[in-house]
DNA sequence: AAATGTTATGCAAACGTTTTCAGAAATTCT
DNA sequence: AGAATTTCTGAAAACGTTTGCATAACATTT
């Protein structure tokens, strides 16, 4: 057998001749086991020290049946929205000594069940699955696997799935709402991927707020967008074109809400003064851009971590699943909204 | 032996079993290995897909001594920066079917040499570290185990070191160099953690470009900061404060040139009319500011792709250490640069 | 027809742990 | 003092693979 290891790989056995005793002994002494007598317990200690011991966590997987590792499958990393919620994740994986595979689908849906099925099987002990395009074909088999995993924003319909959202059905609303406080009738909405049930949920919103006001939906101002810059640019592109156009758009997230602002621009209007712009999301650049971006607030890191910890808690007791929750939203007011322009 | 796994975990033997091999055959199939006949593959590919066989990671990486996974150390992850950099890293790992794990220090550096350790023991290998605060403790460490490792955005001054950096020195000789054709002979630098070699780069070369257009260099200009927006902003405000004031500031990340220009708002002064900003780095955002942010192109996304084919190349070939790469920068003029206000 | 290769298969030993089981040693109870 | 606990320790069997070695079957050459 070919090992390639260039140099000392010490294992448990090194550490156990050094100090005269089985490797058994060693085991319970790493994994601070009880029945070991304290002076045994010290000279192990001052081996594994003297050695440089370091634990082989494939060889610990195998053994022990679970990993300590938990997977988490992300659309795209590129975006701060992401960010934030993986620091979230990270803050309490760290905290339990778990660590994180990450894995990346670029949108593209097919990879989503590759990599499940490949984490399902003794890779990870885990899986958070963020924003899932498709997710029925690879849920159901986790589900029927009894793989633990939970959902970061995506309210799923499956009553024994648990998931952590904010409150995109009431965002959307509230956004909504906002603005025709301020006296918009005409307001445009520019969606997300419309097969995420967040996008699906703000757009519901947007449509409620518009009926309890009294106001007719138009198919006209809507705009299926993809939640991208590039999205949002042609979505308020599209707007401004219309013959009768809407004086607010409610864009589904901050970087599509860029999108159409830079599209006002690109038709000489200014923000808020001709068209007045809300976001979705509080990413830390909102509060940076000129004028500065009004829009919801979802708690990003605090999902992340929630989402964590119901997962360990889903590890460590199997039985008892926990209750999914749904974060409240929150109106972020700063620069882009205003009374319309008339 | 506790086994949680609640049901049909298939392994190889089952696999075996059904296709009325011997399990090294399956494992052969599994591996696309040669002298396996034709039919015999044909029925134990027909009995995997029954199945539902899934090989076992931990199994692979104990047997045949390698993992297929590399580590990525990370200071943060929030930052657009960062995602760019991972995006070109996942491409390549994709297409080379290897795993990632993620590490994230948070800026703690004690975590950098614990996480270190962990992966270099069998968790993976190879690593990718980026952006690293004190190398030199572990890095050392790694060398002497001969464990592979490439360096991003860092040029080390160990020979053996593989790295990928973009050329910060010429790049901000060219930033500043920009700002001198404008008109302008007080520009302020705000730094980068300046016990980054990258940041030290960038200031020496604002100093260069400094010393050749015959400008004596100015102890009162120079800020500390940290490639955060709110150092940014610090640094912004001092500069903005001194007696005699900056025409021109040099910002070390888009970041802190976005908590500059903050800063140039706050105190009801515009940019670029009374003062010019460039930053570096030409995240996604910064095109997308208002008005659109000058700054020095890194190629961010081309970096990571680099980076981990290097590493990819090391773990195939482990005598012949590539070459390192130094990436050219690329002067971007957009909107916050403008001849001085007089 | 024997000798030599080539292709195909199985056996069994690793890989570095965890964990069960059994027994030894030390301690506490009658 | 003997019995009953409790604390400690080691042997050995897993975990699910890969892979070196042996051997069998078949094809090709002398």
């Amino acid at each position: 057998m070919k090992r390639n290891k260039s140099s000392s790989e010490v294992t448990i056995k090194d550490v156990a001749k050094e100090a005269g005793v089985s490797y058994s002994t060693v085991s319970r002494v790493v994994n601070n086991k009880s029945y070991v007598n304290q002076g045994t317990r010290e000279r192990v200690l001052q081996a594994m020290l003297r050695l440089g011991y370091q634990v082989n966590l494939h060889a610990r997987s195998l053994a022990g049946g679970q990993s300590n590792v938990i997977g988490l499958l992300v659309v795209d990393l590129t975006t701060q929205y992401m960010g934030e919620i993986i620091s979230g994740i990270d803050d309490i994986l760290a905290a339990n000594q778990y660590e994180l595979m990450l894995y990346t689908t670029h949108r593209r849906k097919a990879k989503e069940s590759a990599y499940v099925h490949m984490m399902a099987r003794g890779l990870a002990d885990g899986l958070l699955i963020s924003l899932p395009r498709e997710p029925e074909a690879y849920l159901k088999s986790l589900r029927q696997k009894g793989f633990p995993y939970v959902i970061i924003d995506h309210r799923s319909e499956e009553p024994s799935d648990c998931f952590v959202s904010a409150d995109n059905y009431q965002g959307g609303y509230d956004a909504t709402k906002h603005l025709i406080e301020l006296g918009h009738r005409r307001i445009g909405i520019v969606t997300g991927w419309i097969d995420m049930v967040s996008a699906q949920d703000r757009l519901k919103g947007y449509q409620a707020a518009l009926a309890d006001a009294g106001i007719p939906f138009e198919e006209e101002l809507l705009f299926m967008g993809d939640f991208s810059q590039p999205g949002g640019f042609n979505g308020g592109t599209y707007l401004l074109e219309l013959a009768n156009r809407p004086t607010a758009v409610f864009a589904s997230n901050d970087i599509s809400a860029m999108g159409v602002i830079e599209a006002i621009r690109a038709k000489g209007l200014q923000v808020p003064h001709n068209i007045s712009v809300v976001g979705f999301d509080d990413i830390p650049t909102a509060a940076l851009l000129s004028p500065q971006l009004t829009t919801m607030r979802q708690p990003l890191q605090k999902m992340g971590r929630s989402a964590t910890q119901m997962l360990l808690d889903l590890l460590k007791n199997p039985e008892d699943r926990p209750e999914s929750i749904i974060f409240p939203t929150e109106l972020i007011v700063r620069e882009t909204t205003a009374p319309p322009y008339s």
